[in-house]
DNA sequence: CTGAAAGCGCTTACAG
DNA sequence: CTGAAAGCGCTTACAG
């Protein structure tokens, strides 16, 4: 078999008894070579499997085939050991089907930790450089706070970028991916009470998101528009959050018979720790969770949820950065996945 | 504030009055440049955030900080609805370890799927290109079944290459990357055996991958060490495999009282099926998993495994991907996380 | 229709 | 101690 060495133009075209210029105006399709030179040419990289070395191209000017995708993390959320943060059902839904999308879109997918500890003028330089350096084709945010605002300054230029769950100047072409969350809370608070529950609450949520405001915002229009009173009780997407919500509701005197919560993971808090402490109200109890994670059916009893379409997210995602169009905005579906842990 | 427009080492040198050479030689640390030369230097690429254009040291020899992560997925594997393949906690747990690793070292993480439909000299060379042309610092392979052979070729050579759960010619400076399935497999049933269970079967496991082999073997082991009888219902790692360990079981005159999973998910399988059709005999088994899913914890019953340290796999991995010295071979430890699903 | 030449932004012998 | 020049592998006006 023959070794396969990385070769580079000139070899190939001292190969194909031609310059330099013409195998390369033949790898990018010039018109005016003709299908003779071009042939002679095609075989000789076809056989040697030549690829331009990719550096060059982008220093010519080429963006590379990488979609960036920027994860920032919190305090805390670099801990691998637990649910929050990097390794939630969220997080893990959209980078897996990133690299399916982008890969399916003949791009790889350069992952980035955005750390909050991190300057924000030190990341928007940064990004700002690999976009200059047509190191990436385009970039993807998640999990991006309120409070940081370096976001503005980027999606203020040309450059192709989207933001999940945060909104932001929607000035040069970046695009807003939001998934359709007070939908999905309105519909998740009618599910609940076409089965019959009354007293709804809703759990959970870091409201500095605009996902977990949307979500509150569509039970409180459901539960507004039945007449029933609408009850929040905030906090964040974590497992710890449910656990401090049951532990609030076990204290109270008047209980919910249903809750709503902002997250999968709320609702697994929430349920383990009602197994523990009130096994009987559990059973007894409507919970709807959110986001639609594969352990669901899992769960005891198995959990209802508000399920996110990640595929679709990252098919829209990755489609609109590298074909920019008119539209700045994308908005997720959501379907709702009825399981026992909602039916009475 | 000042608009930073990434300069290149041109026009930094005009501001600190410098050539490009002498720029170029204080990013490098060249020795024989007075002090105040480099700190007039410094402080002109401080004040305008100057990084080198990447590509360009690329080009020039200088390896990206990145690491590439392929993975390999199998048919059916892109589908992310699912818990096998891609979206497994297995490959989430690596995936999510591999981005904080090597953002730790200073690198960022490239994800490039490797599908089983491609050709495999394709996929060589393309790993091939991205090594040569320096577009990666170092290789981590994951998924790979025994069927392909391109990674011997590149192992062969002297690549940073690490290979996850998989044997390969130890030439070169390959990494071999194991966890410690025998000694796991050996735990799981130790531990099942000094809580009273006697008649175990060991469920799932892709045979074709060294894990699988490792963790029955282990079972083996300690079972014939105890005087008993081993005896393993092989499979894969799915869910769907649990569900067939169960309802095989179930039609069986003499059942197992316990059984060792190769996964958390076929532990999840069977849990499952074993619910629906007998709740009964489901919560007298004693059950064990592998992997250490954060879900185990929301299981009914909450699902005993034994755990891969997936944080320390990343570290070693990408540390001596960077530093590469002697070793050639990493065991990752496993360690034992009872609950309730082993207990009697 | 084809090729020689310039240039993308770096780094590194080499000369001074 | 510092800078001019060559070259990494491409692409693209431009000349022929």
């Amino acid at each position: 078999m023959t070794d396969f060495k990385t070769l580079n133009s000139t070899q190939i075209a001292k190969l194909a008894g031609v310059s330099r210029s013409t195998v390369s105006k033949v790898i990018n399709n010039y018109p005016d070579i003709p299908e003779k030179t071009k042939d002679k040419v095609r075989s000789v990289i076809a056989e040697y499997r030549y690829t331009p070395n990719a550096s060059a191209q982008v220093l010519r000017g080429k963006p590379q085939a990488v979609i960036a995708l920027y994860v920032y993390a919190g305090v805390d959320e670099v801990n691998q050991d637990s649910l929050c943060g990097l390794s939630s059902p969220y997080v893990m839904g959209v980078i897996s089907n990133f690299v399916v999308a982008a890969n399916n879109r003949g791009h790889r997918l350069m992952i980035e930790l955005l750390r909050h500890e991190e300057d924000e003028q030190e990341i928007e330089h940064r990004v700002r450089e690999h976009f200059d350096s047509k190191s990436i084709a385009g970039a993807v945010f998640l999990g991006l706070p309120e409070t940081v605002s370096f976001i503005d300054n980027l999606t203020d230029e040309d450059f192709p970028i989207a933001v999940i769950d945060r909104e932001v100047n929607d000035h040069g072409m970046a695009l807003n991916i939001f998934t359709d969350d007070r939908y999905g809370g309105e519909m998740a608070t009618e599910h609940l009470i076409a089965n019959g529950f009354r007293h709804l609450l809703f759990i959970g949520g870091d409201m500095s998101k605009r996902s977990a405001r949307k979500r509150a915002e569509g039970y409180v229009q459901a539960m507004k528009k039945h007449g029933l009173t609408p009850e929040l009780l905030s906090g964040d997407f974590t497992e710890q959050c449910g656990t401090a919500a049951a532990e609030r509701i076990l204290a109270r005197d008047s209980k919910p018979d249903a809750v709503v919560c902002a997250s999968d993971i709320v609702a697994y808090g929430l349920i383990r720790t009602l197994q523990k402490l009130d096994n009987d109200y559990l059973h007894k109890m409507g919970i709807i969770g959110f986001d639609g994670s594969v352990h669901n059916d899992f769960q005891s009893p198995p959990l209802s949820s508000v399920k996110v379409d990640f595929a679709a997210m990252a098919r829209a995602t990755i489609s609109s950065l590298l074909n920019p169009d008119s539209e700045t905005d994308r908005v997720i579906p959501v379907t709702l996945e009825p399981r026992a842990s909602s039916l009475r």
